[in-house]
DNA sequence: TGTACATCAGTGAACGCGCGTTCACTGATGTAC
DNA sequence: TGTACATCAGTGAACGCGCGTTCACTGATGTAC
């Protein structure tokens, strides 16, 4: 400890600080912000210094997506019944998209950009999501507050709903204003199809 | 007539062209190979000529959006009852999204890049595809086949889900391959909840 | 019908920029003896 | 405990590229007289 550390010669968590810097990237300036070079200054490193930890840009990319589906995954669940809980899940669904829109359409709407299939946590990450979701509707099934659909058919509706509502809003084709209002009448309609009478 | 007109000066419909070339741009290679140059070129036209026709490259991208959406609104409604020319319409809205696939994913998922305010054609030419909608929805409501929930109400429904469904299946996050039965599915719950009974 | 001229749609060269990626390198770390 | 050395995470310069946009220009068109 002769000279202060003020610049380490080594980062310590140099791959953790990059998806963080990227993923800020997103936020601040959308998908198409998002480059090797701003992520590595972001993070304090010359831009050479990424590819220490990442193969490519895609793979740089398709870490950021993998963090906001792990993060979409675990939103906290509200109490109450089943059908309750599952709403609520929706409802923080709505939230995330709104709270992260740049990012939400990066994971959702993005091309092929990174193939799922060369990013096996990726596609780990989308289906722990959608596991999410369809424990939901089965334990509110379980309570009976929902009629006994299959599990896989309602999991679709729900997820093309809120995604649709989502993405519209974001795309402006929806004003954001309205959003909880937006979510509650395609919700009570969607209900009238699958509760249990 | 003397010299044979191999490459006349004025183009003559050189917005239209470049609308066209742009349009195939995102076509072969996706939103992001859609550039001013390539446009330019493959119209046959030095990269400076389309500033005559368009003041930015953001113009440009709004025409084609502008061009997707008229094509949108105008798919053929097939015969039969009010629902189902309803329905045979959303099935044209998937058809068209697993048609052209970058162009949809532009039309419906680029952030903000061409602000609607800036752009009435393109706002004007997105209206169209929702009053189609909705007047598909009256219809099968004055027929009797749905029953008079508001329109406003089952349109932004239908639309969450056909584009909850169409951009999901985009986004390989459901396979292509069973876009048909998806969507049957995903129409027959919802059918539960609007169908008068 | 002819001619001068304004208008307009093109050209092609140039601008400055930021990008992903590669390369030979160097400083720090940690392990074998 | 000390020292040689392999390993690894960084650096910084350079590569070639394509981009949007601007500029002074030129060729074609059409209108006024």
């Amino acid at each position: 400890m002769a000279t202060s550390p003020r610049k380490p010669y080594h980062h310590g968590a140099l791959r953790e600080a990059l998806v963080t810097a990227a993923r800020a990237l997103v936020d601040a300036e959308g998908a198409e912000g998002l480059t090797l070079r701003k992520a590595a200054a972001a993070a304090g490193v010359s831009h050479a210094a990424a590819y220490r930890h990442f193969a490519d840009k895609a793979s740089l990319v398709a870490a950021v997506m993998a963090q906001g589906f792990a993060e979409l995954a675990s939103v906290p669940e509200p109490d109450g019944t089943p059908l309750r809980r599952l709403h609520g899940t929706g409802r923080a669904y709505l939230e995330f998209a709104l709270a992260n829109p740049s990012l939400y359409r990066l994971m959702f709407g993005s091309a092929d950009v990174p193939r799922r299939a060369d990013f096996p946590d990726l596609a780990a990450a989308e289906q722990r999501v959608y596991a999410r979701i369809a424990a939901g509707i089965e334990a509110a099934q379980a309570s009976g507050e929902l009629a006994p659909h299959p599990v896989a058919d309602v999991t679709l509706l729900m997820s093309c709903v809120m995604h649709g509502l989502c993405s519209q809003l974001l795309a402006g084709l929806l004003p954001v204003a309205d959003a909880d209002e937006l979510a509650a009448t395609v919700m009570s309609l969607v209900d009238k199809g699958l509760a249990a009478r």
